[in-house]
DNA sequence: ATTTAAAGTTAGCTTAACCTAACTTATCTT
DNA sequence: AAGATAAGTTAGGTTAAGCTAACTTTAAAT
């Protein structure tokens, strides 16, 4: 059931790309984490297999359900945590770089605080 | 020469056993981990590989100085972190476990904003 | 000093996550 | 509608990081 951080950056790339084009392609994935094309396929095809995303040879990335309810979880993870590092005085860059790593490992109490942090220092 | 958070966390538990025990061996790290015996005979051979540590054949492993001096640099990521995500409101036992995945992955400006941020609240 | 038990190692297997080279499919142009 | 180009896939390879089973070495106990 766990999703490594690989899987949920799949994840959340495309829920991104879906919200912002329309719609995915492997290309637009590959491109952003500068991966193989063969590589974005093959992780297209295991994320399938756990039925997270509806996937058809040659044609477009869909987001199943389920898929899409981790991706949107990943995401507001993201956009929490780099306004936690920028209340901290952290520049944006960095902030957004760093919220890419810690939004797969911080726990669900930690970001809990986290959430309060930013409430009370907006 | 980037480290993956594996050989990290092996370093710094070699360091701690070695402080707090006097010497380190395959099975404390293995207990530790909850890792096989085999999978750390491995993994202490590719630290040895990098000079890392020192390895010889079933006998204790040492750190190198520059493995220390990486081993002492994580544990200190790991102090801080542990003390800032207390200083947020959570608990010890998550803060803790918390810090020791975000000890892997923070920049070294998020650190220095944290690290102020530790001695404002103290 | 032998024997036994514990610790460590070797050999060989697995999976995830990347890669390149070569091939196939789809799309776009004329 | 044919051919060229772009996109995607297949096949096969690599490395890190784990595993078990079987073997070796060291250390402890009698």
């Amino acid at each position: 059931m766990e999703l490594s951080k690989s899987l949920e950056d799949y994840l959340e790339i495309i829920y991104i790309l879906k919200t912002k084009k329309g719609f995915v392609r492997v290309k637009d994935i590959a491109s952003r984490f500068n991966f193989s094309p063969p590589s974005v396929t093959e992780t297209i095809k295991r994320l399938a297999e756990r039925n997270l995303v509806n996937y058809k040879r040659y044609s477009q990335i869909e987001l199943t359900e389920s898929g899409e309810n981790i991706a949107k979880s990943i995401y507001k993870k993201h956009k929490l945590l780099a306004e936690f590092f920028m209340h901290l005085g952290v520049d944006e860059k960095t902030a957004l770089h760093d919220a890419c790593l810690a939004e797969h490992i911080l726990s669900r109490k930690t970001l809990n605080k986290i959430k309060k942090f930013n409430m009370v220092n907006s």
